[in-house]
DNA sequence: TAAAAAGCCTAAAGTAACTTTAGGGTCAAG
DNA sequence: CTTGACCCTAAAGTTACTTTAGGCTTTTTA
């Protein structure tokens, strides 16, 4: 197999592979003689795993994680729940964040009904000054 | 006023302005003999409205294309409007991504209720195969 | 008043997870 | 035998900053 057909075979580019390879996610390929990779069945399960995992929002750095848990059959899997546990943790405050800025943009959004003039726009004014006192620097990244 | 006190103000580090500068974000200020910054009211002003865009969610494109309308007070504010309803329906995709993933993740976090041998453990093998035919690179960034 | 501490400066590299670009070999088909 | 599809490496680009390195200036403190 080689590496455009495990790109395909794992639904990703072919620089992506690369990219695991160097970041040692992927072990890395016996090469032909001109020095193109050749992959094994065991490359490709471990790719869909990767995939699968970024699929759920997991960084690579988990990934590493359960990948290292992934090769000690005998281990006990706690980790692994642990991992998704805390992955999940991860979504819910995510989603509250965003929900926390849809509510706010919706509100600032309203201030404008009608076209006006970018002199006596509220949405321009209000953002400059929409919070009186706090305003935390929270931003999302 | 100098570069820390602007930071103060506008609640951002002073590497963030010095950054703004730099990107064409913050008009470049006055210098004093020395080389340090030196800021007008005007600056912190749009400091401000950069950070609050970006308590909304906003990119600094957006912020820029914002800066823009801004600056032309006698235009009207219809485009103002479309940026946060364009700003708005990415929220919305967001929202809907991440509520995929958590039921998704839910669901799998369910296949492994005691902890046992990773051998066995169905997080792990769900992770290789979870979907049968389909499998679209849907990978979050 | 002198030295330490705090603050300012520039330029460059690091972050996450890839993607894009540049420049150049290899292989199968026509 | 040449063309097009595919492979290779290394480096730079993406976003919005943050961190690091190395070095002045201003303020504070002893």
């Amino acid at each position: 197999m080689k590496i455009g057909d495990l790109a395909k075979a794992g639904h990703c580019e072919v620089e992506t592979i690369r990219y695991y390879e160097k970041e040692g996610l992927l072990p890395k390929p016996a090469r032909t003689d001109s020095g193109y990779r050749v992959y094994q069945p065991r490359h490709l399960d471990q790719l869909l795993f990767i995939r699968h995992c970024r699929a759920f929002g997991m960084s690579l750095s988990v990934i590493r994680q359960l990948l290292t848990v992934r090769q000690q059959p005998e281990a006990s899997c706690a980790a692994v729940n642990e991992l998704l546990d805390e992955q999940l943790q991860l979504l819910e405050q995510q989603m509250l964040q965003l929900q926390q800025l849809q509510s706010g943009l919706i509100t600032l959004r309203g201030q404008c009904q009608q076209v006006q003039s970018v002199r006596d726009c509220e949405i321009l004014k209000n953002l400059v000054q929409p919070c009186p006192d706090e305003c935390n620097g929270n931003v999302t990244r």
